[in-house]
DNA sequence: CAGCATCCATTCAGATACTG
DNA sequence: CAGTATCTGAATGGATGCTG
């Protein structure tokens, strides 16, 4: 996100850091907001970062988890994740094949954002 | 967003309360992480929130300030950002007509919101 | 088991053109 | 000025079926 680069910063636009990037007029890819908002964007990513909040999963537990989650959509997510960060991937050798998920420190670090969005949400307008 | 009912919560899902809504296993409108996302959902929509954060602006005004973003576009963000709450219309009589945009006390309080997406979205994974 | 390939329906953004 | 109506192309999600 964005504001103006001049001037009384915390009057005009709380908050909001003191960053060229935050004076863009068109959504760009490098935008920290749009960076977050791209890791969090699509169906079911928040349901699937909560469950991997509470420890590692295989992607057979997170479809049983998520039952209703196809596993095209899941494999897409894991892999926009991995993409940015979020999640780290460990094949485990042997059959049948596993593979196991878990949020990298970065990927822990979601947790305020969630629950900024949750209270923005949860409270009456 | 949302996580189990039960149990320790702060160790296995930090920071996220302890509510019936965190338990869907479904994206649900009515979880509040949706809600958010909801709001916030759509090319150019934080662009559009962070130029009212700075203060209230009249259409032509959100159009000169981002001017690769059609009317169209911007019509439609402002209709979501109004049902959501977010922003409020008021149309001002005579001609030319005018119409101007604010945002509401719920949305202001979006500047911690997309303050805590910044900060993820600006430190290195 | 994990997950890609393919196909289809829906949604969304942008362009253009038109009104109160 | 501040929109709405319509259309097109692109992206997205979901279903089904197939492999390492």
């Amino acid at each position: 996100m964005t504001h103006q680069t001049v001037g009384h910063r915390h009057t005009t636009s709380p908050g909001l850091p003191d960053d060229p990037r935050a004076a863009v007029t068109v959504p760009t890819p490098s935008c920290p907001v749009e960076i977050t908002l791209a890791a969090l964007r699509g169906r079911w990513t928040t349901l699937v970062i909560r469950e991997l909040l509470q420890g590692g999963r295989t992607f057979t537990e997170l479809r049983q988890a998520l039952p209703a989650l196809s596993d095209k959509v899941l494999s897409d997510r894991l892999a926009q994740l991995a993409e940015a960060g979020v999640v780290d991937r460990r094949r485990e050798p042997g059959w049948p094949s596993r593979t196991h998920y878990g949020l990298t420190p970065h990927g822990r670090r979601l947790g305020p954002v969630l629950q900024a969005l949750w209270d923005w949400g949860a409270r009456p307008s």
